[in-house]
DNA sequence: GCCGTTTTCGGCCCGACTGTTTTCAGTCG
């Protein structure tokens, strides 16, 4: 991604923001037209400093007076409209409109009535009384501010939480209202559903004729912290850990357009509605149906219902992001994407060789054989990792026991392989003669993460290039939420995998998710293949390969870029003409 | 501010909940 692009984008969105403020309304047009310009210049896949202004306005999303604000920020490092907006608008009203129940009309009262542009105005002014006087501000909504502001930073608009947390509370609240009396249907959807790598909050999804033990077992719930506003259809919460839920009851016709309703991406929603209208239909969550008085509903039940009857095929939620997926649909170009019953083999799985893994090979590959696998790559730290790694005489002795195991099982076939470590200067583990002894080897970065964008990217593209190696593992080495990545020239180092073959692995752990989506998706468009595996150190680990696989989704990676979805024979052919490339 | 295989002007997605209103505005998703 150009930083220009990075900057232009950063620069629309605080025009956005603003222009909410200046014109007191979250939906003003010029608002929407910022914010799809922001998603337009994110898009791009050019550098927007090396665009003409033409080719600028030229950008679905971008029109003539966007396009001239992006030349003149190029050319001048300046736009004069965000120049007079932030001179009117103070840093701190930004602030003010992060904070839950406060929305742009009333940051503009407070300006002009009494002169607050910043939160600790916003404070003075609840202490000492002045705030219960404006119009419309009763005792309640002077209550519910000041905790709001309280909790500040906890629960603020713009906080996230890594998908790894925001699913194990999904699934456990799922499945808690799935076992209530009369629900028919309950199932998690929003950024969650279509796969986001951080969820802002948690949308839960219940059809059922009777909403009320849903309401009482939702407010139930452990987690629960408090109680955001509840209603028939609707209840929001906070739970301890800062996280929203928000909780949509529908009947169970409905189910299907209130998925697609609540999974999103509200871009991606708008784009429907606007088709639905050009068809003279109108869709909610409740049900596409004829835009007039009769209201005929023409699909609700299912979410494949509602897509056909706009003239599209369902599309996955992990594309629903008004990201090009629409005109891919309408055009049939959708790709072939992989599913779990598609993945046939696991090539990243440690057992209690590795210091770190917790399984003896025996359980290990009959839990994966149990999982539907034909083929297994055993891949146990290797010695420079000097915690967890083992030596070459314990590998050499493994690879007896597995294949003494591959003939007495005569279900599966076994790779012997390592997880090497990459060193600092680009080294590997042992020396290239016992390298190539191994059926399959996984290089990965485990340290040393702060160093330049040359550095790693030369050690990378060293691993990539020693003949040996058959896939890079977490290619970043970032955490969800926690640790960045290590800085890489991406597209250098997916060119060199292209080249030699190597696959770059998707790693499924949650914390993980690495190789990012938007790096597969580069490396797709550059020639790439890729593997999908679960790096698991214990048996329970083996069920995440569905992230790994909604990841690759994500990433609109098609089964034949997914080198796992190969059958064994196919797969070990595909090792032999890697590495004699 | 953007957009147009009916349009270059006149549109622009839809509904729930709260708190404050006597019929609706603001916020949120």
């Amino acid at each position: 991604m150009p930083r220009t692009n990075d900057e232009v984008a950063r620069l629309l969105d605080e025009l956005a923001v603003l222009t909410e403020i200046a014109e007191g309304d979250p939906n003003a047009f010029r608002v929407r037209a910022y914010q799809n310009a922001h998603r337009a210049v994110l898009g791009l896949d050019r550098d927007a400093g090396e665009m003409s202004e033409a080719d600028l306005a030229r950008v679905k999303g971008l029109g003539k007076s966007t396009a001239a604000k992006i030349r003149e920020y190029v050319q001048t490092g300046t736009i004069a409209k965000l120049e007079e907006l932030r001179a009117a608008h103070p840093r701190g009203q930004r602030d003010l409109l992060k904070v839950p129940g406060l929305g742009a009309k009333t940051v503009g009262l407070l300006q002009a009535t009494l002169g607050i542009t910043d939160l600790p105005g916003l404070q003075a002014a609840i202490d000492d009384g002045r705030l219960a006087g404006l119009p419309g501000m009763g005792a309640k909504t002077v209550e519910n501010l000041a905790a709001a502001i309280g909790k500040l930073g906890l629960t603020s608009k713009d906080r996230r939480v890594p998908i790894a947390d925001a699913m194990s509370v999904a699934e456990r609240t799922v499945a808690v209202l799935a076992h209530v009396p009369g629900v028919v249907d309950a199932a998690y959807a929003g950024s969650l559903r279509r796969f986001r790598e951080t969820i802002g909050d948690l949308d839960l999804l219940v059809a059922t004729d009777d909403p009320e033990p849903v309401r009482t077992t939702f407010l139930a719930l452990d987690e629960v912290d408090r109680v955001i506003g509840s209603g028939e259809t609707k209840t929001s919460v906070v739970t301890r850990d800062g996280l929203q839920i928000d909780l949509r009851v529908v009947p169970p016709g409905s189910f299907g357009a209130a998925m697609v309703y609540f999974t999103g991406s509200k871009a991606h929603n708008i784009r429907l509605r606007q088709r639905a209208l050009d068809r003279g239909l109108t869709l909610n969550e409740y049900a596409l149906a004829h835009h007039d008085d009769t209201a005929e509903v023409i699909a609700s039940v299912t979410e494949e219902d509602v897509y056909a009857a706009l003239g599209l095929p369902w599309i996955t939620p992990e594309l629903r992001e008004d990201d090009g997926e629409i005109e891919a649909a309408t055009a049939g170009q959708l790709p072939d994407l992989p599913t779990l019953a598609d993945i046939r083999g696991d090539l990243h799985v440690h057992t209690d060789l590795s210091g770190d893994g917790h399984e003896p090979l025996e359980r290990m590959v009959a839990a994966l054989v149990d999982r539907g696998r034909d083929y297994v790559g055993i891949t146990d730290h290797a010695e420079n990792l000097t915690i967890n790694g083992v030596s070459r005489a314990a590998m050499e002795a493994q690879r007896l026991r597995l294949r003494e195991l591959e003939q007495r099982r005569g279900d599966v076939r076994l790779l012997h392989g390592a997880e090497l470590n990459i060193g600092v200067d680009g080294s590997l583990d042992y020396d290239p003669a016992f390298l190539a002894t191994f059926d399959w080897l996984v290089a990965s970065v485990h340290s040393h993460f702060g160093r330049s964008v040359a550095e790693q990217t030369a050690r990378v593209v060293a691993a990539i290039r020693e003949p040996s190696v058959t896939a890079i593992g977490h290619l970043t080495g970032r955490m969800v939420g926690r640790r960045p990545g290590i800085e890489l020239d991406v597209e250098q180092v997916l060119d060199a995998a292209a080249e030699t073959g190597t696959a770059i692995e998707i790693n499924a752990s949650l914390h993980r998710l690495d190789a990012p989506a938007t790096v597969v998706r580069e490396g797709l468009a550059r020639g790439a293949c890729f593997v999908i595996s679960t790096d698991s150190h214990r048996i329970g680990d083996l069920d995440r390969m569905r992230f790994g696989v909604a990841q690759a989704r994500r990433a609109g990676a098609s089964k034949d870029a997914i080198v796992n979805t190969l059958d064994a024979d196919r797969f070990l052919a595909w090792i032999d003409a890697v590495r004699g490339a």
